[in-house]
DNA sequence: TGTACATCAGTGAACGCGCGTTCACTGATGTAC
DNA sequence: TGTACATCAGTGAACGCGCGTTCACTGATGTAC
């Protein structure tokens, strides 16, 4: 007993297929690379290779409903990891997106790498893309503005240059985070990029030969900013 | 009247269209993206596309080539910037490192992506790459070794796991920087991968519709890694 | 409830393409005596 | 200095492949009356 409106039998049938073809996409991205291919969908999921075009109008538009639907899988883990620690714990709160965003993506090699990878050639990241790619930070940007409500988070004292600090607050307002001074921002920002830099590193090889543990490394890197953020 | 080693008029020859089809090729990764064709470079190159067979075994050799040389132009970018800035001005020397990754990166794109983007499918790293790769590297640590030394930085007081303390304490040792001790050497590690965290921001197009100063911002978080480094 | 028509999923053949790589060859350049 | 042979760069044809996409079609499922 489906809750949701209940769906033609045709147009759920047409549901599940779409959805089959993204999960054998998916399958196909994870261990073939990101090569991918329709006509090889197409013969995993048994079915001739134009039956593919009744359910996507081009490759293209596969690749792009495998990147929205990446962008969402990781921010529901990332929030759904974020939810279970006590609002108190700003720290831990910290920690935990950190370690979600890195197991999802540690899970989803390939779709990590089309969505923090290098771009496509000449793909261009449709409009549907932004909203579930901010929702990590608008997330991580939800804690700090706690921690200054409560008053346990001091904004760092950084002079910004003139644009910098236009843009900063441009984020800011457009995002909902007026309360988020700019050179908080800016730090946010910065602890941002090394995150998905650590991310990154690791995924891609940059760490090999170097660190062993990545897990306890990225967990001591996580911790280290939280301090520097002022959380902990 | 080169002083290189006198090469036979047909080791010349060799010597140069194997240059001319990498520069073709480089140009090709620039304009066409990183699916890079051999019969392209070829036609280009005017030649048969079996002709160049000659010089590289495979495609897959001509994108290690690429690969190695790319290495290498961006570690001499780098030593280039920082060798001109005045042994005392650490702080200095820092910022050049950052600015020159920067600049070639934008320079150079499509190459920046085949060295720190997502890895190509079935090809791996060649030992070739490993020391040119480390090059930048050893030259920021060589920047906080300095600093330790004239006692204008001190190492910080973060307390380390074990496994992390070992792998950093690896580093430090394998690459004769002993005298980094760990929690400086984790500190150093992560300000690098904001380093290219940030460029990589930059150039998969993170940023859009939040910096649009991209110089300035980069700026001002390679000042505020000098001074969460001790350097400024 | 039954019938006539519209919708739509999937078929199968085809188009046109570019690719990496192999191979026997030709003819020019270099080397040994 | 001249000749005989070896080296080697480049040719041209071919192999075998997989790809994205189009198109007219069949036959099953759904809808309107």
């Amino acid at each position: 007993m489906p809750a949701r409106p209940t769906l033609s039998p045709r147009a759920q049938a047409r549901a599940e297929t779409t959805e089959q073809i993204k999960q054998i996409a998916r399958r196909h991205l994870a261990e073939e690379g990101p090569n991918l291919s329709l006509r090889a969908v197409a013969r995993d999921l048994g079915v001739v290779s134009s039956a593919v075009y009744r359910y996507f109008a081009s490759r293209d538009d596969l690749l792009t409903a495998l990147i929205v639907d990446g962008y969402i899988s990781m921010a529901d883990a990332i929030e759904q990891a974020e939810a279970v620690v006590p609002r108190r714990d700003l720290a831990g709160r910290w920690v935990a997106i950190g370690r979600a965003a890195r197991l999802w993506a540690l899970d989803h090699r390939h779709e990590y790498a089309l969505l923090y990878g290098s771009p496509v050639p000449g793909y261009a990241a449709p409009q549907a893309t932004i909203e579930p790619a901010s929702r990590p930070v608008v997330l991580a940007l939800a804690i700090l503005r706690a921690g200054l409500e409560r008053g346990v988070l001091e904004p760092p004292s950084d002079r910004l240059p003139r644009t910098v600090r236009a843009d900063l607050e441009g984020i800011a307002a457009t995002t909902g985070f007026e309360a988020v001074p700019a050179a908080l921002m800016a730090r946010a920002l910065s602890e941002w990029a090394l995150l998905f830099g650590t991310i990154s590193f690791e995924l891609f090889g940059r760490l090999v030969n170097a660190v062993t543990d990545y897990e306890a490394y990225f967990d001591h890197q996580l911790r280290v900013m939280t301090r520097r953020l002022g959380l902990a």
